[in-house]
DNA sequence: TAAAAATACTCCATAGGTATTTTAT
DNA sequence: ATAAAATACCTATGGAGTATTTTTA
C-alpha cells in the first residue's frame, strides 16, 4: 500500500539528495527512512534512486515521482489547513517568511497586535533572503511571505500592502543641505554602501542609481544596522527604507534627506500559493501589517530624525481598505 | 498521523454518503472505515460528518476535506500510474469507460489488437451512459472514456478519432427505393425507435430530425440490437451508427439507406483528466482504435449488407496521422 | 579509513476483523 | 422493528528504533 509518510520521505530525500539528513528532517532514523523508500520502490515497481559516484541521485523516473510527491504533500498540509482553521481566521498555525531589511521593523510593530487578535495562532517564522523564501514557499515549507514586489512567479498569489519609499542616509558632516531634496547624481558623487549580494535592497539601489554594480563593494555589509553605523562613521552614504528609520537612526551623526520625485522605493507584499486554501487568511494578515504600521508611523512622526519629512512618514502609501490581490 | 487511507475512506463515503457501501467500496469491514473516519476527525480537530434524520451527511468542512481528499487520491493514482508504466508506452493499467452504442462494436475489434502489442497491459472496463463515464472520470475511478464527442467539461482532454456517420435503417418492405438517399422528411413521416432516455445516440438522432422529444416513447428500447430487431419486424424504422452494421445488420429484414449530405453523424473521440500522466498512452490508445476500425472496416466493405455504400464504410474519416487533441 | 546506506532484530502502535451494542427511524 | 453506525476485543501486520554490516570513495 502506497502510503502519505512514503511519499514525504522521498519529497525530503529529493530536496537533500542524502539519506541521512532527509531522515533528519523527517524526525527519524536513517534506517526507517531508507527502508521506506524502498518499500515505495516495491510499491512502485520501479527503481527511484540511484548510487552514482557516492552521490545519493535520483533516476529519471524517481524525479517525476518525487515531484509528484512534492505537490500531493502540500496538497495535504492545505488540506489540514483548511480543516484546522476550522472557518476561523487565523486558526491553527501559520509559517511566515520574511525578509531581513523588514524582519527588524515591521514583525516589532505587527506581532504584538497579531498575539493579541489571534492568541491562539501559532506562528513560525523565517528570516531570509527573497531566493530562499520563494524556494521554501514552492516546497510547501513556508505559507506565506512578506517581501519587496512584484515576483514573477506564476504560482503564486501576491498582494501589494504599501510603498516604502528610500531616503538617502548621509553623515551629518554632509555639505548638502539640512532640508534640500536629492537626486541620483549626488547619491554617485559619494561612497554608496550596500547590503552584500543577494538582497534585494541592494538590487533595488543599483537599479535606481543606473550602477550596473557596486563600485565600492568592499563596503558592503549583511545588515541595515552595521550599514547605518558606517554611514554614521563618515565612511559613505546608504538608501535607507523608510519602515527603518525609527530603529536605525538613533543619534544625529546621520541626516536624512529626500530624494526629488519619483522617489525611489520599493513595494511591499504578501505572497502565497495561489493553490492554498488560507487566500483569507493571508489577506487578513495584510491588513493587520497596513494597520500596525500606519498606527506606529502616525506615533512616531512627531519624533526627531526626520523634521523635513510630512507626518506618518512610514504609513502605508495606499490605502489599507482597498488592498487588491493580483495574481503575478 | 494523516493517511492516505483515512482520504481514500472519506472520498468513498463523500461519494456514497453511507458507511457500508463505502466501506464495500473500500473492501474493508464496516467498523474499520468509521474507525479510520473518526481518526481522521480526531487528526484534523474537526467534525466532517453528521447524521442529520437518519442519512449520513458531510458538514460543510467535511465536504471541503472530502473534495481536497478526492483530488489527493486522483494526483496519487496518477503518481503510481506514472511510475508503474516505467515510461513505457501502455504499461501498467488502465481503468476505460465506453459508452453502450460503442463497446460492442469497438471493442472485438480493437482488444485482441491491443492485447497483442500490449500483452501485460491490464485493461478494465465499464460500458455505461456518458454521464455516469464522466462522472466517475472526474471522480478518478476510470482513467480514459471512449465516447462521442463534444463534451463540455473544462477539466477535460479530448482527442477527436472518427466521425461516426448515420443510416436509417427501415424494414425491407419499405417503399423507399434501394439505392436514394433519404432526408429528415422521411424519417418523420415513420414511426421512429429509439434508445431510451440518457444514451447519447438518442439525442443526438432527434436533434437531427429536429424534433424535441420522441413521439414514439413506447417504443423504446435498451440496445441497438432490440430496436434493429424491431425495424426488421415492421415495428418501424431507425438511425444506425455505421460501426454496428457489421453486428446488427444480420439478414435481409432490413434495407440501410445513405441520408442526403449532410449526413448526420456523431464524433468519436477519448476523453481523459487532463491532470492525468499518461497522456500518451491514450493517444496510442486512440491510434490503435482508429486502425483497427480501419483495417475492419475495409475487409468488411466488400461483404454484404451496403451494396450502395462506399467502401471502407466504417474506417475513420479523418487521417489517423493527424490525429488532433483539443483541450475543451 | 571514513562516511553513507543497507541489513538484522526487536518492540509496539495500530489497522482490521468478528461479534455485539447503541441509536435513530 | 430494522437498518446503520459505534463500540469492544482480539490478532497480526508493519513501522521505528538500536546495533551492526556492507559498500564505496
Amino acid at each position: 500500500m502506497l502510503t502519505l509518510r512514503q511519499l514525504q520521505y522521498l519529497d525530503a530525500l529529493a530536496r537533500h539528495g542524502h539519506f541521512g539528513r532527509a531522515a533528519q528532517e523527517c524526525a527519524v532514523s536513517q534506517p526507517a527512512l531508507s527502508m521506506q523508500i524502498h518499500e515505495l520502490e516495491r510499491v512502485l515497481g520501479a527503481v527511484l534512486v540511484e548510487h552514482c559516484q557516492g552521490a545519493t541521485v535520483l533516476t529519471e523516473i524517481g524525479a517525476e515521482v518525487a515531484r509528484r510527491a512534492g505537490a500531493i504533500m502540500r496538497a495535504t498540509r492545505d488540506l489540514t489547513d483548511c480543516a484546522c482553521s476550522g472557518g476561523r481566521l487565523l486558526g491553527g498555525s501559520v509559517r511566515l517568511g520574511v525578509i531581513p531589511t523588514l524582519a527588524p521593523y515591521v514583525l516589532p510593530r505587527v506581532l504584538p497586535e497579531l498575539h493579541r487578535q489571534h492568541p491562539d495562532l501559532r506562528l513560525d517564522l523565517l528570516e531570509t533572503q527573497t531566493n530562499t523564501l520563494l524556494t521554501r514557499l514552492a516546497h510547501g515549507l513556508l505559507d506565506v511571505v512578506l517581501l519587496a514586489l512584484p515576483i514573477d512567479k506564476l504560482e503564486l498569489e501576491t498582494l501589494t500592502l504599501f510603498d516604502d519609499r528610500f531616503l538617502l542616509a548621509v553623515p551629518a558632516g554632509d555639505p548638502l543641505p539640512e532640508r534640500s531634496r536629492v537626486t541620483t547624481r549626488d547619491v554617485n558623487a559619494r561612497k554608496l554602501i550596500l547590503l552584500e549580494e543577494g538582497h534585494c535592497l541592494r538590487d533595488q539601489a543599483l537599479i535606481y542609481c543606473a550602477r550596473l554594480s557596486d563600485a565600492d563593494s568592499n563596503l558592503g555589509a549583511t545588515s541595515l544596522t552595521t550599514i547605518m553605523q558606517m554611514v554614521a562613521s563618515g565612511y559613505g552614504v546608504t538608501l535607507l527604507p523608510e519602515v527603518a528609520i525609527d530603529a536605525e537612526v538613533r543619534d544625529d551623526r546621520v541626516k536624512l534627506l529626500r530624494f526629488v520625485e519619483p522617489q525611489p522605493k520599493r513595494s511591499i507584499g504578501l505572497a502565497w500559493r495561489s493553490t492554498s486554501p488560507r487566500k483569507a487568511d493571508f489577506m487578513a494578515l495584510g491588513e493587520m501589517v497596513v494597520e500596525a504600521l500606519k498606527v506606529q508611523g502616525a506615533k512616531s512622526a512627531s519624533a526627531s530624525h526626520l523634521r523635513d519629512v510630512e507626518a506618518r512618514h512610514a504609513a502605508p502609501t495606499n490605502s489599507p481598505a482597498k488592498v487588491r490581490t493580483s495574481v503575478t
